[in-house]
DNA sequence: CCCTGATTCGC
DNA sequence: GCGAATCAGG
């Protein structure tokens, strides 16, 4: 498969989105987890947290005992230059929370009020009382719903995954089994064997049992 | 084991 | 330029 300006479009995009190479790589199909993080290095997309890597400062030196069995063709070009990586930007804002300070509730003061029609008081917008500042407010739970938790999602599966649907998609607990697969098999064995069945004899068929939903729509 | 990204190097 | 093989940490 060749990378077409379209698939790099697309790479750098989910690269940048944070998405890991393999789940860019089977989302373009037809390239390797590999592939797409050559790609991306030659693009001179940004590295992101590896971890195989920030491990410095430890000059482990072990000068002998360590052959290796000599799996390399190539001799072996160790002594990665501790090259000064790019100055780290190093921004912190050492500002002491002078800025972020809670706004001090409003102070009595002198107040002039109308009385209005019927002797409400007339408030202005300005008179109200500051409101305190929103929580901070979570976009997502911190912890998931128990009842979702260790139910396997779509974003989950992989190819060692059980893909065999547990409920209906658009039901709130739909999930997938989720169990180790049947080598080979897009489910685990249990469910290989839901899925592979040799038809019946027509005559020992049962009815198909009701669609779910009224079945397809008809127009 | 599984996952991850980085790097190397033959093509 | 490409990506499998390899490395190495979690």
């Amino acid at each position: 498969m060749a990378w077409t300006d379209e698939r790099i479009d697309q790479l750098k995009k989910m690269w940048e989105k944070g998405m890991t190479a393999s789940q860019i790589a089977d989302e373009l199909g037809g390239v390797s987890r590999n592939a797409v993080i050559g790609k991306a290095h030659r693009l001179g997309l940004k590295s992101r947290p590896s971890p195989v890597k920030a491990k410095d400062s430890k000059a482990k030196k072990k000068p002998a005992a360590k052959p290796k069995a000599a799996p390399k063709k190539t001799a072996p070009k160790k002594a990665a230059p501790p090259a000064a990586r790019s100055p780290e930007p190093q921004e912190k804002p050492a500002e002491a929370g002078s800025t972020e300070t809670a706004t001090p509730p409003a102070p009595p003061q002198q107040q002039y009020r109308s009385i209005g029609p019927g002797g409400f008081t007339r408030q202005s917008p300005a008179d109200q009382a500051p409101l305190p500042p929103a929580p901070p407010r979570r976009l997502v739970p911190a912890k998931l719903d128990p009842e979702y938790e260790e139910k396997t999602g779509l974003l989950d599966l992989s190819e060692r995954i059980c893909k065999w649907p547990m409920g209906h998609p658009g039901e709130p607990d739909f999930h997938f089994c989720g169990g180790p697969v049947n080598p080979g098999f897009p489910y685990c064995v249990e469910h290989c064997g839901r899925a592979y069945q040799a038809q019946l004899p027509r005559k020992d068929r049962r009815p198909p049992p009701p669609l779910p939903f009224g079945g397809p729509r008809v127009r």
